[in-house]
DNA sequence: TGTACATCAGTGAACGCGCGTTCACTGATGTAC
DNA sequence: TGTACATCAGTGAACGCGCGTTCACTGATGTAC
């Protein structure tokens, strides 16, 4: 059998769906996701997914549990290439977090949107899935803010407000989103992110 | 005629429009927003609409302009309320910000969620009043932001973080969202404020 | 004050579309003997 | 090594659904005279 003859198997059926889905969104925004058009993408029939995903909801957090998987990733690869300095690497965290949220909006915009987060009508394996992946990219930000004090009285304060910060600051300032700040120049992150003056922990 | 006859004239339409789409979603989630619902639950035939909006993307706006004048309002009512120090003032913008964010989430998300903002099909006037409310509810952050200095050589940091910071809290944090934090409990957001040590600008 | 008429704002039927899902089917694969 | 058979993973047709939009229409309103 040549490459050229189409098998009745495909291979990888599953993976070949997960990944379309995830183009299809970077070329045509989050509506843009339909099972028909997943099927169609990977070269099947709109049937044959079914047997791989127990509806367009299952499918979805699967596509958001590799979303965090390429995520964590990428706040990885920009935290290896940056020396050991407490505020060295928070800052690549964030900037990996930024890079990532404007590479793959639409995929970045899926994975936080609560509302496709249902996991009652998942297979408990899927929802796994995207639960551990979405701890493992949460478990990179939280180590680079380890070294860091917390606010008086506010245990995981640091976590928090770097979180919230980076978050707020890629959904409102996006590079490709069309909304800008209604005022002024927007000021790199890394001077938002130095502004905290955060402290590191005694003793460290 | 007697209230219990329908008139042929609905005698505002295009607000009870606005008001029953605010509802739907408030009931149901950012997906059910249709422009045959939003006629249904105006007591309307299904093409009734057409008279007042150019299409389905023509109401969203008009719902957003309408949800930021909501927004504005919510924030203005705790400033009114909160003695006039600035950090108090501040506080008082970010727990507008926050309580508007939870009691009107789904509508929040749409006012934020920049796909719907494709202002090109839209009537001039229709886009005009979302861009001066989303202006209004902006400008409140603004003000409060003020008084404060901004970081070293990032001119707006402040407005820019601490919308950042509230932004991304209100997203991530959200008591009706299924996101909770993967750790540990969440400071209340007051800490997690006055954990930027803002400073006030000198002279004032 | 009354009448003719233009305009406005509804109705209800119909259109085509893309969607998720179901179903009987069939070809391919893997396994028991 | 060969054969029978169960299971897996596709196909293609069909289903009903809700959607936005269009259209001819009609009742209500407002205005000119």
């Amino acid at each position: 059998m040549t490459k050229l003859e189409k098998p009745h198997h495909h291979g990888d059926l599953r993976e070949a769906l997960v990944i379309a889905g995830i183009e299809l969104m970077e070329e045509n925004g989050v509506d843009a996701l339909t099972l028909r058009k997943c099927a169609a993408r990977a070269g099947v029939s709109h049937a044959a997914p079914a047997h791989h995903f127990k509806g367009i909801a299952s499918l979805k957090i699967a596509i958001m549990a590799r979303g965090h998987s390429f995520f964590a990733t990428a706040i990885a690869k920009e935290m290896t290439r940056t020396p050991p300095d407490p505020m060295a690497q928070l800052q690549a965290v964030c900037q990996g977090y930024l890079v990532f949220a404007n590479r793959h909006n639409p995929l970045f915009q899926l994975m936080f949107n609560s509302s496709n987060t249902d996991l009652s009508t998942i297979t408990p394996a899927v929802a796994a899935e995207f639960l551990q992946n979405a701890h493992e990219s949460y478990g990179l930000l939280k180590q680079a803010c380890e070294p860091f004090e917390n606010a008086p009285g506010a245990a995981n304060s640091t976590e928090i407000t770097v979180w919230s910060l980076v978050h707020g600051f890629a959904m409102l300032f996006n590079k490709d989103s069309s909304r800008a700040a209604p005022t002024g120049p927007i000021p790199e992150f890394a001077k938002i992110l130095a502004g905290l003056e955060l402290r590191i922990k005694p003793g460290l």
